[in-house]
DNA sequence: GTTAATTGGGCTAGTCTCAGACCATTGATG
DNA sequence: CATCAATGGTCTGAGACTAGCCCAATTAAC
């Protein structure tokens, strides 16, 4: 609350760290997001380097070292690529102790709360918005594949429902910093075992959020993300002291 | 709505340029922000570099650009530093029209949504927590600070409430987020003429704003925030059109 | 089989960035 | 008026990063 606090958040560091490990970083993000699914395969180098805005030699490095990490893949020829093989480790409430160790609590608390202020800023922004028809059919499409998933898919669906709350709104700077704020905790999330009970209500509190959504209701949108994210932050607590 | 949105979205570039251009858009930031005001100086060369994770060698090249473009003044020896000589330009319709084509149409509603939502997001995550007395006192200090404000003061300590929402939250994440969402549209704000009318709704819908956060009401404190940047943005429509 | 297209693998010369050392200037203080 | 601490100004050698080029492997299609 210092009168400088504010030079210490504008004044920070201009960049996270070098090329390769923000490479690193990114292609983690997008293959534990499920964005890149498991068996599928990144775009080929040189189209990636050019998406990422860096060279081809950073970037294979990137890769080498994912591949070497258990992540990746990498077959050379036509049809070949890096492919994908990480699947997400199974729930195990000794593993969530160790990643929150690795995090620390003040970065964990920061994560969370991050994470409530902009996905309920992005269901409150989506439902004072007119939606179109195609609007409202992919919210209901991601609701109900989510509905349907298998404890395989379920992390990957669930990711993929909260995500397009935030790219629905149409604004690109909400969807990377949703995409952003849901990396940062998901091995935590990953980490808390899928009970049969949690994911009932998990899903009574996705269809709140679509309904309020489709409803235009800003004030019920909110609430109901709020709700469901401070469920998930309980439960992961809970499992924390377990 | 692809359903490849999502790679669009992740596999964005990784750096938004060279370390030279991002340190100048911080300096600017920290200068458009008035987290250094006017007349005060930045933290010293070699402490800035280390702050930034930069080398000495391109803040400088960084330093001599914002000085050569007339936003600092660096002088030397003892003292000396690079003393903030930039004061928002006054406010003007044509000025206004001129960022908004530099920024382009789709940017800037890209923007205002942004700050829409997380500026909500964080009212709503700071009202939904028990607040020190500290913590009410930081507020209240900041809403009679700009309710005294002269109009030379009034942009920088309306940014500094703003903020201050933010940071209260003690999310050092939502602090930087907020900071990036109101500096994309800060040009955009100082170019909006500052009518005693608007002056004075605005000094009511802070107070609402105030108010709701202090009372512990989320869902009052995310409608007062929203009615007040829903303001804001018809207002810079407005001006858009006239 | 042969071919051709696609993709990963690797090299090089040039530019950007860095860490650290040293120089030049200023102005408060004794 | 001499001193000295704090600060900007400058240089250098090393390492990171890039653009562009060519090589190697793989496999569908003919």
């Amino acid at each position: 609350m210092d009168e400088s606090a504010r030079l210490m958040t504008v004044l920070r560091p201009v960049r996270a760290g070098n090329a390769f490990e923000e490479t690193v970083e990114r292609l983690l993000q997008a293959i534990k997001l499920g964005v890149v699914p498991p068996g599928d395969k990144l775009p080929p180098e040189r189209e990636l380097a050019v998406r990422l805005g860096i060279s081809r030699v950073t970037l294979r490095e990137a890769i080498r070292a994912l591949s070497e990490a258990g992540y990746l893949d990498v077959r050379r020829g036509r049809y070949g690529g890096a492919f994908v093989t990480y699947v997400p480790p199974k729930p195990d409430a000794g593993d969530l102790r160790q990643a929150v160790k690795e995090m620390g609590m003040a970065e964990l608390s920061d994560a969370l709360t991050f994470r409530l202020a902009v996905e309920c800023g992005a269901a409150q922004v989506l439902a004072g918005t007119e939606l179109t028809e195609e609007q409202r059919a992919v919210l209901a499409r991601r609701l109900s594949d989510l509905d349907r998933a298998g404890l395989e898919d379920y992390r990957r669906l669930d990711t993929a429902f909260h995500l397009s709350i935030a790219e629905l709104t149409g604004s690109t700077l909400l969807a990377t910093t949703c995409a952003d704020a849901r990396s940062r905790v998901s091995d935590l999330l990953n980490a808390i075992p899928m009970l049969q009970v949690n994911l009932d209500h998990a899903a009574i509190q996705h269809r709140a959020i679509a309904e309020a959504i489709l409803a235009g209701d800003p004030d019920a949108a909110r609430r109901a993300v709020a709700e469901h994210l401070e469920g998930t932050a309980a439960l992961l607590r809970a499992f924390l002291l377990s």
